[in-house]
DNA sequence: AAAACTGCTTGCGATTTGCAAGCAGTTGGC
DNA sequence: GCCAACTGCTTGCAAATCGCAAGCAGTTTT
């Protein structure tokens, strides 16, 4: 897929490793929504990963370092991936998508609340969140606040009140 | 090549307009190199993207928002593209990719200058380089300070040291 | 009048994508 | 023990995209 020594610009080497259309969503998924093992990856996928595209791009996450892979003790098929360093360290590249996302291309409420509450809190959320990733993925201290937490249930609670909009519209 | 309607989410939707190994590197020619015609695009690429990737990439971007077209006075031809404010708005993305790529990527000295003057700006040099990228692109006052003579300018004293070096191997 | 330059297109083989089905092995419920 | 459900991942194939080279009509410079 990527010739190598396009040019040694950061921006080019880091799309020649993450610019396609599915590398940045795998690697999304394992951040914010904790999805660890392939079928998880695959089936909670928004946008519909196919299987081959998921094995392809794990494979490639692999070998550039941003992903490592564990066996779980509790299935002998099971793979359990996580996120390196090198991963981790795309918070704030999210960030920065995501603020831009949410401001100029149609995304729906409930998507982009994340996006909202990270653009908000700053580099010092962005450490933070970090500092759990490290928790969650290697084998850093437990941090005393989750920010993980605190982004699902708000988007959370964006799922239930567009629900409860769209189940009952007569308050327009 | 993108279909529509994979998901609200806005890293998603940001992934479908840029997700491609191409756009990027054409706006960040445009913003970082101000090249703004199509075969100063496409001559001066230090990748050497080909001409109809170009042209087509070119037409995305327009469909989409991130640039504008208007033709070149002075030649009856020619045609010069600008940042819209939407293309603009990427300077805080590039400035995360361009620090990631730094940091984790095999990067060339020369190349790695700008990022790590933006990374070390912080927000406030991205709001001061974009303020003056609505002076280049848009119609916006000219700012006091070039930020990108700064770093056009650290960039050719780095390539400009890296040639004395090659030149003159004595110094071990 | 010739040469160089303008944005951009065309042709074509190789690669990548999207989609569906399938496979060998593992686990859990009964 | 038995079978259904689940595991990570592969295969086949058509369609789209990519990379490369050449070329084109019109404009400007020499």
């Amino acid at each position: 897929m990527r010739e190598t020594g396009r040019s040694g610009c950061p921006i080019n080497l880091t799309l020649e490793i993450l610019g396609d259309r599915w590398s940045l969503i795998v690697l999304r998924d394992m951040m914010f929504g904790n999805r660890r093992h392939f079928r998880e990856l695959q089936a909670k996928s928004d946008e519909g990963i196919a299987s081959n595209i998921l094995a392809d791009r794990l494979k490639r996450l692999l070998e550039n370092g941003l992903i490592s892979r564990r066996d779980d003790a509790s299935h002998k098929q099971k793979g359990i991936y996580s996120l390196t360093e090198m991963g981790i360290s795309l918070v704030p590249v999210f960030a920065a998508m995501a603020d831009w996302g949410r401001r100029f291309l149609p995304v729906t409420p409930e998507m982009s609340i994340r996006a909202e509450i990270l653009a908000e809190g700053g580099p010092a959320l962005w450490q933070k969140f970090m500092a759990e990733l490290r928790f969650l993925h290697l084998d850093a201290p437990q941090p005393a606040q989750s920010v993980l937490d605190e982004l699902t249930e708000a988007y959370r609670c964006a799922v239930e009140r567009k629900r409860a909009a769209d189940a009952e519209p007569e308050v327009v």
